[in-house]
DNA sequence: CGAATAGTGTCTATCAGACACTATGGC
DNA sequence: GCCATAGTGTCTGATAGACACTATTCG
């Protein structure tokens, strides 16, 4: 029994130009001086784990509203951090499309990183947190098989299509447009229709759904074919 | 930033006469003195959080073979050990049947306790176990669908029927045996026939399996209906 | 009108669930 | 033979995926 420090990491994904991209800061101290790491933070002494992931999140992004977060996993090997003993807590949270991320205080900088470009290996992040990364990208692909918590990249409002694109992109593939308007529209309790109409991209009107009631999607969504 | 204590916690699960059962520890000290609890302990100074798991785990149970140990969520609410700040990591862990549990040096008694029993609101546990108890069985349950992880309760062979009775164990209601079987034989890598038969059960005598290298089961096993 | 996107209908192969039937042991 | 359990065959209703077709807007 001894003490250790305790912090929250954030896997922050959002789509942009049709790309899963995830939030990245650059370190401005050491250890990792220079380096690309996820956005986290030491928990407060009177703080919630949950608390302490929002509040980072606020912090690097400045948003707060339609935002999903969950807690992913805990990372404590012992060599982790040279600081000391430290034990991570890392959170996936999913935000809508946003502008250009708030440098922190202890970031230089940050910047939306498109996840393919890491997933082919050309960036090395500090830490642990290529690992992290790698789980919390699995966790966000896994879950919108059978959860509505795509709608969470998405505005308040929005389409069938749109909703779509969402799982383009995290997926990396082409999905029917008609099948998955049918298998969206078909679950009760996914997604609330409006009544009113978006006519944003060329075409036929669509319908604006918000999400709905619902928590879990069965027969789920399934990724493995297009 | 300030330091916290990390401790581990167990969700040990098995099968005792078909009934799903959890591992519990009467505690020995306050706080909480003599009021039950998940069996667990301070992580050491050197110690990887899954190591500190495994240790617990075989300090508790004394096997060490054929277990599967998965990390569950973490719990670190201010107030959720009065002792001070503490951060606990929860782990599961599903056991073979096995004999009667060992009293540990932080436990005056340790016993398997019937699921469904704490599930009826029979008993109230220490700490916020009770939540990380319904976290693990539930997650316990949903892997099942997707999993080979029922084998983890079994015997290194095992028949089709033992299986399945852990799935009507865990999941609290039967299954149609032939559909059962049909689904996992035909699962390719799901099940590694051995050769060998067993005649415990007094009808024709079953092929016995052992676990295959399949780690996710396509399409699942549906838990919502018999 | 054509182009583009929204949304519906239909066909087919597959699969879950129900359940009749056969196989092989102990008594 | 009788009973119990193992394991197979067959039917039916539901559904995923493929894709033809209709609907509604813009220019």
């Amino acid at each position: 029994m001894r003490e250790f420090f305790v912090t929250v990491d954030l896997v922050v994904l959002t789509i942009r130009e049709s790309r899963l991209h995830v939030l990245l800061v650059e370190r401005r101290y050491p250890p990792f001086e220079g380096e690309w790491a996820l956005p986290g933070g030491y928990v407060l002494p009177e703080e919630d784990l949950t608390t302490a992931a929002y509040r980072e999140l606020v912090e690097e992004t400045a948003i707060g509203t339609g935002v999903h977060l969950e807690q992913l996993a805990t990372y404590g090997a012992p060599e982790r951090d040279p600081r000391g003993r430290t034990v991570t807590v890392a959170f996936l949270a999913l935000v809508p499309q946003v502008g250009a991320p708030v440098a922190g205080t202890d970031a230089s900088d940050a910047a939306w990183v498109p996840v393919a470009d890491l997933e082919a290996g050309e960036m090395r992040l500090a830490f642990d947190h290529d690992d992290i990364l790698a789980d919390g990208i699995e966790r966000a692909r896994a879950k919108l098989e059978y959860s509505p918590l795509a709608a969470a990249f998405c505005p308040p409002e929005f389409t069938v299509a749109q909703l779509r694109g969402i799982y383009e992109a995290v997926w990396g593939h082409p999905l029917d447009p008609r099948n998955f308007h049918r298998k969206v529209t078909g679950s009760a309790g996914f997604l609330e229709p409006t009544g009113r109409t978006s006519t944003v991209d060329g075409g036929r009107p669509a319908q604006l759904y918000t999400r709905g009631a619902l928590d879990t999607l069965s027969p789920p969504i399934t990724r493995a074919s297009g």
